[in-house]
Formats: structure tokens, sequence, C-alpha cells
DNA sequence: TATGAATGAGGCTTCATTCAT
DNA sequence: TATGAATGAAGCCTCATTCAT
């Protein structure tokens, strides 16, 4: 995909069709405009998160599903391709608000599975949160992603950040060894 | 400053120079070129690091100096201008490696602040860390970010955040009561 | 007709297809192009010329005859839509020739038509012409069409031009009272 | 000029550009889109119709100026340049007002300047006019322009039709002879 | 050093027309 | 015959940059 190697600006509606193997006049044919390209990819990522949220929401004890879902998600925000489109399309989101509501929309879901996993380990004793079950979820997702975006832009090694970043989560959740 | 509510490539040079003041040609007499004028003001970011960075070094209770900083750090970020302009350097630093150098050597200069701080903290028992000291200075900044970025795009209000992230760090630093 | 609310050259052929209720693609199993379908209205044009000649054709005194001919081609192009329609028609008329030649074919047999009446006005000695009865044809329709035109682009009603334009009319083939 | 050989709308604003010994660039430093490049022309045909307007006002017996105004005026008119631009502007003054308003006060100068002839004319007892002066004005007008069209568009020689023309105006203001 | 008019490549989008179904 | 998705040239306009003054 263009938007990742040229960045949303500098890609022009015809490397856009090209790139997508369809003429440049059909492309209107399927999206109103440049900025819609943009909008379908976000839903398409929506797509993308589907397997995280079945891991988050499948039984088992609590920790070890954490500690899973961390490793896997991670590792799929590690890949240059998903941090980089995640940065244009937040700063695209910034002032189009579609794309923003389809932002939140798009974590919400992530953000809800999460909250419950939390909840059922704090439930089971597995946890000792140090704020809501809600909050500790974003927080947790926002630690990965800002772990991701270290990894990428800095192009350190996520697997070497992962054993890291999954001590400080345990900590923060208050995750008791077992 | 026009980035801000346009966008970098939303803004053209005429806006820049006239925001700043000066003629569109004598722009050129300072800057060789758009990008730049945004690498100039990333250089001038660096400059508002400093007070965190005094702060952190400052002696003092380690947790105490700790908390203090999460507080104004986060609503320094929590303004939206410094958030933006995050968002707006950070995509352009992806293909520009001018920008990203610079982006990493601002960064660099807080996490090492902030280490130091950690390290201390571990020295004297007041913190607990779960990973090496630069490694938690990273995420504690990453966190602190990912707050200001959720409370920025998503309208929530970082006066409601800073509870729940202080309790979040602190558990993740294992920061002991006193 | 959409011609008429957007003019030739800002309508879309996916426009007239839609007015028309046909299908795009079976609006060029009718037309070989854009172009012949304005032909063709002109073409149709021609039809609604038809009970102007016949009033210019029938027995009776010329002047009286002449009178009523006025009165109803001038109110025939007082409706916006039948100026506006004209104006398209000539405007492309200029450089495509085969417009230009059915332009003046709907306006020679009007001018026939007229002319004839003007002649037996002039053998009945109702009619006293400055020109020959050819020209002052032309003439008369060029002015009435004059009116039209003002009357729709500068928002004059015709209602109010027409006592003038009669008495105008009159004056200039020199029609008698009797 | 290029909208007289392609037509306004066919007429890319690259050729208007090139035409005008302009960078494309530039032609919008001086006009903010392509139909001000119209509004532009409209508000200099203006000037071209200030030495008609000087001789109508000038002194003299009124069935000479008019007779006069009459000839020049319609040799003006009969050069196709006119003509066609009239034409050009008239049909995107339909949809565009501020063209139309343009067109009405360029002509209502001239409006106004006849007017006062023919007023004069019939102060002296040199005219017999059948309706208002400024009526008759505004149909001696339309009639010269419709003689003109048909000089233009269908090839007729104005040199041929100014006599009649003169005898029909004539005629129609009861200018009498002496 | 300061200015802003000039440049022209490139921006996004529309549109008449074609053609496989 | 009827359809509408596909085509790509051409549409108008913007913009970073240059350069004569």
């Amino acid at each position: 995909m263009c938007f990742l190697e040229t960045g949303f600006h500098q890609t022009g509606v015809r490397d856009i069709a090209a790139r997508a193997g369809v003429s440049l006049g059909n492309l209107y044919n399927h999206f109103p405009g440049k900025h819609d390209v943009l909008l379908e990819i976000a839903r398409l990522e929506r797509q993308e998160l589907d397997p995280f949220i079945a891991l988050l929401e499948k039984d088992g004890p609590a920790p070890k599903r954490f500690g899973k879902f961390v490793g896997v998600y991670a590792k799929y925000l590690a890949a240059p391709e998903n941090v980089i489109l995640t940065i244009e399309i937040t700063s695209e989101a910034i002032r189009k608000d579609d794309l923003g509501e389809l932002f939140w929309k798009n974590r919400a879901a992530l953000v809800a599975a999460l909250t419950r996993l939390l909840q059922r380990g704090v439930e089971n004793g597995d946890f000792n949160l140090p704020t809501s079950p809600e909050e500790a979820a974003h927080m947790v997702l926002e630690l990965i992603e800002g772990r991701a975006y270290h990894s990428v832009l800095g192009e350190a090694k996520m697997r070497k950040l992962l054993p890291g970043l999954k001590a400080f989560l345990s900590a923060a959740i208050g995750a008791k060894a077992r």
C-alpha cells in the first residue's frame, strides 16, 4: 500500500489507483474522493482487530490470556506497516471527524474486550488493578502502542522490548504469580 | 502556529510566512525550504523540555519528584497544540531522517534524566522496577504520551485521567508508600 | 430539460440520461454523442414553430394576423425555457455547422411564412414596408426575439413590453389603421 | 482571443494563459478563476462603447446623429469577434449573476445616451415615436444587434443589411425627411 | 537583506465515451 | 436492445520555489 511508503499526503490519487490495479477514473466509481480511500482502509483495519478481540474473550486463566494478548498484539503492531498506517490515520483524524470517529470506534472494540478480561481477572483475584478496569485497559493498550512506535520509529527490536513491557504491565496491573 | 490548525501538508508556505510576519521571499532567506521550517520547530521543541529535565534532576525524594514530573509533563502534553505538533512531527519523521534523528535526540534527553531519577529511586529503595531503569523510563514517557493523545484526540479530560495514570505508573514501578 | 437549468456544457451526459429516464449506456444507442442530443432538441424545436406558421398562413386581414402573431410569438419566447434554449443552441451553433444549418432552416420556415403575410399586406394596401418583405420579416422576428431576451435576461415583464413592441412594429411596417 | 475561436467552455485555462503570454500559475495571480477572466473581458467591453456614447451625445440634428450611430454601431457589431464575444457572455450570464449585472450595466449606458437623443429628436419634431423614448431606444439597439447576429451567424453581409435596417428604423421612429 | 510576481509541475476530480455482460 | 462499470484524457487550480528588483 502506497500510503505506507509515501504517506497519505505525498501519495497521489494516480498512485493509489495504479497500486490498486484500477484506472484513475474508476477509483472515483468506488470512492467519492481521496479521503474516503483512507477512511475505507481504517474501516478494514477494524477487521484486523477481530482475532485479538477473540483471543481476549476466550475462556481460561486471565493472566495467561493477558500475557498472550500482550505478546501477539505487540508483535502485530511491531510490523512497520501497521504502525505507519496508524500514524497516518491518526494524523489525518485530527482534522477529519469521520476518520476520528472511526478511529475511536475501532479502539473501543478492543478496549471493551480487554476491560472484560481485566475485570474477570480482578474478580478471580488474579489482578490487583490500581484503577478502574476500563482505565487500565486504555493504558495497557497505549503502552503497547507506545512500545510499537518506539520499535518502528526508533528501529529497536520488539523482540527485545517485549519482556520489559510484559514485566512492566504485570507490575502495573498487580498480576500475581500463582 | 498554523501547522497546528491546518496540518503540515495542508499549510502553504505563504501561510507560514504570513503568520511569522515575514515576506514569502524572505522566508527563503532563513530556511532552505518548507521542510526545514518544521525541522526548526522540532529544534525549538527541545527547549521546551528543559524545565522538565531540570525538574527530574533536582534533589529530593525520588517518588515525590516522579509524581511531580508525571503531573506537569502530562499537563503540558494535554495542551492540544503540543500533542498535535508532536503528531505532525512524528508523521513527517517517518520518512524524513533528519526530523527522525532530531525527534529521538529530543526524547533521549528526557529519557536520560528520567532514567537517572528511577535509578536513584531504586538505589534508595523507593522503587522496585520490573525492568531496567532506562526501559522503564521509556515506558513511563510512552504511557504519559499515550494518555495525552487520548485526552486530545478523544476529547477526554487530562484532569480526570491523571489520577489513574499516576496510580498505574506507581504500581508499575513498584513505588512504595513511605 | 437540464440544458435549461445547467447549460449545455455544464450538463453531463449522465444527467441527460437520468432526466430522459434512459440508462447511460442506452443513451449512446440513440445518439452518437452529447452533441447530437442538442441537435435533436433543435430538430424538435422546429415543430414548436408549426402553430405560428399556421397562424401566419391563415386567411383574414393581414394587420390582424400580424398583430396576433406578434402577440403569441412574443409570449412564447417570453418563457425562459425557450429563450435559454435558443441561446444555448445559438452559442453552440457558432462553431458546429450542423447545428448552425438546422438553426437557419428552422428560422427560414418562419421567415417565409411571415414574408408571405407581409407581401399580402402590401398588396392589399395594409402595409407600407420601408424595405423588402423578406428583409422586413427578418427584422420583425429579430425584434421580437430581442424583446424576449430582454424580458428573460433582464427580468422585465413581456406583458409590459408587448404594447410598445407592437406600436414600434406597426410604425416600422407602416401598418395603416382602417 | 481564444474564447472567440473555441468558446468559453471549450477553452482551457492553459490556452488562456498561453494566449495572454502569462504562465499558467501567474494567470491565477491576476484572476481568482477562469470565470473572472470572462468577467474582466466584459468589463473591458464597456470601454468599447464609449465612442458610440460620445457620438450619441454630440450636438447636431438628431436624425443625422441617429443615422450615423446606427451605421457605426451596426458596423462595429458586424465584426464576428464582437458578436461572438457577446454571445459567449450572454450565454454565461444566464447563470452567473455577476456577469449578468455587468452585461446590463454596459447596455444601460448605451440605452441612456440613445434615449436622450431620441427625446431630443421628439422635442425638435424630428421623430414621432410610437412609444416612450427609452423603450424605443431598447428596441433600436435590439434590432441592430439582431441584424448583427444575422450577419455573423448567417453569413449575410452587414453592408447589404444596413440600408434596410435604417429604413426600417426610420419608419419605426417616425423620422421625418426635412 | 527583503519583496512578491512569476513559474510550471503536480494536485484532485470530472466527464464523454466504450464495451463486456 | 439495455446496462453501468471502466477508462484516461482533460478539467481547473494550488503550491513550493525562484529571481529580478
